[in-house]
DNA sequence: ACTATATGTTGATTTAAATCAACATATAAC
DNA sequence: GTTATATGTTGATTTAAATCAACATATAGT
């Protein structure tokens, strides 16, 4: 992504490990169903080439590839739970340490913008 | 990112689920630690503008960026089990279903690449 | 040795991601 | 109603992400 974002261009140390493990981990999936990053890619629809931007944990690929590949493993739900709410102890302790109500909303009640 | 995948520009169903939910836990998270978008957006290294487009769950944002955000909200730790291969109960099947040796490797012993 | 497959590398091309400025709108607090 | 803050929207600009072709290299199997 052009103009590229601090973030994606020197991440800190926390986030490029947690992109390497996670790319690690992809490729591990992946040669554990002996499975080729061509023939993966495809099912994905990438190319071979960001196929291997992932398993090398490349900050600035697009997160839909990623869980593309995910997806094409069959380890998708276990996305589910990231950042979960209910999982988010330091959140609800916030929360619940706030008066009558929460924060400002737009339109709707909860999930708008 | 130019010349969008196929994954990234129409996701499946699933793909583009996970990314939804994702982002509106972010969101959530962010909600309950009172930080507007500008704030944390300033922490990550990004700009508000690609802070909304996390929170809506936009398919081509640079994976740097989604992490960051966990990273930021302190949530950083849940990506560690994502593809964790000790949970990989299928792949963990797959592989030892084979005889001996597994799969082709380049150079050194595992992780290469 | 040879063959087949998988992956690394390079260079060129295309195209949209990320940024910014400016303004609009929405909510909260006063 | 006014103000302040947060977020949506639009249009323009920059720049690198994703692709492809071509060739190199590495490993597995024969």
């Amino acid at each position: 992504m052009p103009r590229v974002s601090k973030i994606a261009e020197s991440p800190p140390h926390a986030v490029a490990e947690a992109l390497s493990r996670l790319g690690r981990n992809i490729r591990t999936a992946r040669l554990r169903r002996k499975l080729s990053r061509e023939n993966l890619a495809r099912r994905i629809g990438i190319s071979r080439y960001v196929m291997g931007d992932i398993e090398r944990g490349k900050p600035t690929t697009a997160i839909a590839a990623y869980i593309g590949a995910l997806w094409a493993l069959g380890l998708l739900r276990q996305m589910d739970e990231v950042a979960d709410p209910d999982g988010d102890l330091e959140g609800k302790t916030l929360e619940s340490a706030r008066s009558p109500k929460t924060a400002p909303k737009r339109k709707a009640y909860d999930d708008d913008f």
